[in-house]
DNA sequence: CATGGGATTGACT
DNA sequence: GTCAATCCCATGC
């Protein structure tokens, strides 16, 4: 529609979040269409700048051992949260691709503060607003996700995933090798926003 | 049942 | 640059 219908605001209605056939489809693809796109959680939210694609058929996927207590998520349908604890410590989130029964999904690596910043100053208790969400275990911390989000539906909340709220062109977005794996190093599957500050580190060069 | 390895971070030399 | 914290879970005896 193109005018303001009569006794409605002039704002335009968040758009909804994305259902499961956006995901459904090869996890590299999914990764890359990511960046831009809005994660929220209980009103803090951030544009996601940083994503890595993970697919049972390389080895640093957690799918790729096959089916177990740990991987059930993963190979479960498109769509949903995959949320594991790091190093004993932080819990690090992922979006299940890929149709139901193919192990695969993209990790959430950095994000732009969006709303909420206030309750993430509190939860990082750090200084620089760089801090606040620029790696997979800052971001989880600031927005408060846990492993008992593990599974839930990112369409229907209240964990969200969002179209972005202005597209980005192809070339904002550079494709470069993933961090802290020991395997299958040399696939480019990490896909950053160009000179985003937010960012993690070590930056693509 | 014991062991070992992380899709990290922050503090420190 | 180095390194430890800390816990889930896969693997092997």
């Amino acid at each position: 529609m193109a005018g303001t219908t009569p006794g409605s605001t002039a704002i335009t209605a968040p758009p909804e979040a994305l259902d499961a056939s956006f995901y459904e489809r090869p996890v590299v693809e999914v990764a890359r269409a990511l960046v831009g796109c809005v994660v929220e959680l209980g009103g803090v939210s951030g544009v996601i700048v940083e994503t890595e694609a993970y697919h049972e058929s390389e080895p640093a996927c957690h799918a790729h051992v096959g089916l177990t207590a740990r991987t059930a998520t993963l190979f479960g349908a498109p769509g949903r949260a995959y949320v594991y604890r790091s190093y004993g410590i932080h819990a690090l989130l992922n979006a299940v691709c890929e149709e139901e029964g193919v192990g695969a999904a993209v990790l959430i690596r950095a994000l732009e503060p969006l709303t909420g910043i206030e309750r993430m100053w509190r939860r990082r208790g750090v200084r620089e607003e760089r801090e606040l969400c620029s790696g997979p275990g800052k971001l989880s911390q600031a927005l408060g996700v846990e492993l008992a989000h593990n599974g839930a539906d990112l369409q229907e909340g209240p964990l969200t995933v969002r179209r972005p709220p202005r597209p980005r062109a192809p070339d904002e977005i550079v494709a470069s090798t993933r961090i802290g794996i020991t395997k299958a190093p040399e696939l480019r599957w990490r896909f950053c926003a160009r000179d985003n500050a937010y960012v993690s580190s070590p930056r693509p060069r």
